[in-house]
DNA sequence: CTCCCTGCAAATCCTTTGCACATGT
DNA sequence: ACATGTGCAAAGGATTTGCAGGGAG
């Protein structure tokens, strides 16, 4: 029994056919592991899988729930779900390639703090996202 | 002559009144000056001004791509609009009092142009959103 | 007078919901 | 069995677009 099961149960999630796999679907696309709710939909089309769309976005939105999965509002249209890993970590968006790039900086994670802590607030969460183009020397 | 006049035409718009009245509502709408569509619409509606929510989209929309206006998506659902001042700044957003607070930290500005830079990359723009919550002690 | 602009309504896009049936435990 | 989950289609909210009439230069 792969370990989706446990997962799923853990969120008290019934482990449903649609439910394994659209983790699995998250978990093994590796190249760019951010997958829109159509992206998904489609893979698992794909896979001759007959899963609704509306199945999806209640899937990933449990999942986003139990924490097994975060969501991101990249450009706006569309939000891209990706698995929790383990670390935190921000994102770099090309703007002509649209590739995506992982990075953590912990003097901008620390300075996020100190900054809502200035003004009376505690850091509940962040999103930054870099804008950027291939340097041309 | 108010000087939204030159603004406009120097973005190659046509002085007409419901780009006038727009404009005018996000320069002094100063409380909260993160206007969603609608909030402008209904402002609009308010001064007794007859114009389309549709128009009021694609004038934010011109507004925007003349540089005049800035597009943010803070939780998703819908965008907020606010002029485009002459400094930049990121945006702190209180998760229960919906309350914006803008900052600057030019810690961040730089670790960011950095970081992009590490990756063979030119920093084009970013998005930073600060989700906050009031602090108990 | 000629284009650019606007209002209105219909159209799109992404996402959510209602409901009757199907399925895990 | 019983509560949950699912598919389908319809509803929703935000934003866009087509079109015919209106207004700025």
């Amino acid at each position: 029994m792969s370990s989706e099961n446990t997962e799923l149960r853990k969120a008290g999630l019934k482990v449903t056919l649609p439910r394994v796999k659209i983790f699995n679907i998250l978990q093994t696309t590796s190249e760019d592991h951010h997958l829109s709710a159509e992206d998904v939909y489609r893979k698992l089309l794909e896979s001759g899988d007959d899963v609704g769309l509306a199945t999806v976005y209640r899937v990933l939105t449990q999942f986003e729930a139990a924490g097994l999965v975060l969501r991101h509002n990249f450009e706006g249209g569309h939000a891209v779900f990706e698995m929790a890993g383990e670390e935190h970590h921000d994102h770099m968006v090309c703007t002509e390639t649209s590739k995506v790039i992982e990075f953590y900086d912990s003097v901008i994670e620390e300075r996020q703090r100190a900054i809502a802590e200035e003004h009376g607030y505690d850091l509940v969460d962040h999103s930054l996202i870099l804008y950027v183009k291939p340097r041309k020397n």
